[in-house]
Order: C-alpha cells, then sequence, then structure tokens
DNA sequence: ATTAAAATGCACTTCTGTTGCACGGCTTTT
DNA sequence: AAAAGCCGTGCAACAGAAGTGCATTTTAAT
C-alpha cells in the first residue's frame, strides 16, 4: 500500500484513500475495468468520484483507455516504464467473447500501416476478439 | 435509381422510397455516417425509420458497422463483391482528428496478428487515426 | 488553528441506442 | 373485389453511459 501511495504520488497525483484503493482493485484485475464494473465494487463510492478518479488517472498516465468495441469504455494500468501521458503505446488489446473480458497484450505492438499519399497517421487502436486462453482451455 | 432497386432487392430487402433514398445518401458520401447524421439529413422521416433501416441493411450485407472510437457507431455502404453478411471483410478504418470524418480503406486489410497460446481470433477491428488526404493538402 | 485548495457526493442533463405499440399501406389469398 | 395479414413507419418512452454544476467535506499548507 506503501507503493501504491508513492507510485500515485510520483505521478503528480494526491494519494487519497479512494484511489488507493481504485488502483489496487485495478492492479489486482488482469483485464481492463469499465467505469460501471469500480461502480460496483465500489457501492460505498460515488459514480463521479470513480469517474473523476480514472480520468485523473488517466491524464497522468496511471490508465489508459480502451474503447474495445462493447460500447463501454474500459480502463487498464499502464505498464511500468509506459510514456502513456507523453506518446501513445500502440499495444494492441484482446476483446473475449466467451468471458466479456478486455485484456491489454503489451506485448504486441500495432504493426506499422502504409497508409494511401496524404493520410498522416497519429494513432491507431487495434482490438482483436475471440476467445483467450482461459475460455479456450476447456 | 432503379440500379438502387434491383441492388436492394438481390440483397432481400423490399425497396420501399425510404430506403432507397438512404442508400443513395450514402452511396454519394465517401465517409461513414452515424445515426445522427442520416438523421438531419432526413428531418422528415423518423429516427426510429433510419435506425431500423440500418439494422436491416446490415443484416443483408448491404453495409458494415465501424466503431472508429468516437463513441458514436458509423455505418458505410460494404464494396460491391463483400460477403460482409458471412464473413467480416477486415479491412482497416481511418478517422480523420480534423475534419471527423471516417472513412474505409478497403485496399488496407488487417495484417495477420500472432497472438499468445491458447488465444484465438474471430475478429479483429484496426482504426487508424490521423489527418486525411482532403485535410493534409492545405 | 485557520485558511485555501483539492476531493467527494448529490442531482441533473445529454446523448446514443433501443424497444413496444399502434396505425396504415401494400400484398396475398379467396 | 373484399378480407386477412404482413411489413414498414411513426410516436413515445426507456435504458445505459458519459459528463457537468454546485454544495460539502477532506486534505494540505501556513
Amino acid at each position: 500500500m506503501k507503493e501504491i501511495e508513492s507510485t500515485l504520488q510520483n505521478k503528480g497525483i494526491r494519494p487519497t484513500a479512494m484511489r488507493m484503493l481504485i488502483y489496487k482493485f485495478m492492479a489486482e484485475k488482469n483485464s481492463a475495468q469499465g467505469l460501471s464494473d469500480l461502480e460496483l465494487a465500489f457501492t460505498k463510492a460515488d459514480r463521479t468520484t470513480v469517474y473523476r478518479t480514472l480520468k485523473t488517472f488517466e491524464e497522468k498516465g496511471v490508465v489508459h483507455q480502451i474503447d474495445d468495441g462493447t460500447g463501454v469504455l474500459k480502463y487498464a494500468l499502464c505498464e511500468p516504464g509506459c510514456r502513456c501521458d507523453i506518446e501513445r503505446d500502440l499495444h494492441l488489446h484482446f476483446h473475449c467473447n466467451a468471458c466479456d473480458k478486455t485484456i491489454c497484450l503489451t506485448e504486441h505492438k500495432i504493426p506499422h500501416i502504409n497508409l494511401p499519399d496524404g493520410f498522416i497517421a497519429e494513432d491507431a487502436n487495434l482490438v482483436v476478439k475471440g476467445i483467450c486462453d482461459s475460455c479456450s482451455t476447456y
């Protein structure tokens, strides 16, 4: 818990109890979490607080937003070395159609794409859908 | 207009006036359209009608849905030869941060991705964001 | 301890997508 | 031609998620 506190401080975030709990919760999950997931996990807290906490985390490069195509935005902790606050880390995301979880495949970077003349790429988002390793081993 | 009529019929869609107008509208655009875009273009018609028309088009493989990360679903006509109704056409989509348009780069297929053991890919979505050719030529 | 700033909670709004129901026209059947 | 039924359309209302304004509490600094 002390580690979390210093982690947040290093990122320029005041480590309140709420923020540390949310950070801890997300660190324990191996899949990306939606606002409603956190809402359910922290019924004592208000939706807005969770919402703004995520926004703060995102601004400071603690989490990154994932649009996995389900219609709800997900959030996942950034990898230790990532400079999400400066430049997007272009790893791909995997959404399992069975368990409905979305996970970061941080080792798998989005390949370079050749665009037609005149097109300038600034960012990219790749989501692969299918069956994850947990669900495929039955 | 006669062409549109037979196109729809070939896809198993009854060619009503509304449907032909919507098809025509989308065919004239080179960018993907959201529900609200069509809503604005057809103020005489009801939102629900446009919505259900798109759903019908999608089911029958006339249009495909695009999640470009803006939070609103877009639709674009499928290419002549595409078998969207059977198997997804994995071309990539480009979203322009300047003009906010989303277009299909049908020539650019999503490259094959090597996934970790146990992961099975069924579908993929790749959206590149940046500046489109129209906006970059100033 | 006092004060200022930041975080939290409550209520409300907006936007998008979606569904239920009723009306009306077109098609089909007799 | 009349009757029956299907299908498209429109109206209304709902649901879920994201976002905002303001009052209150908590935290940090002096």
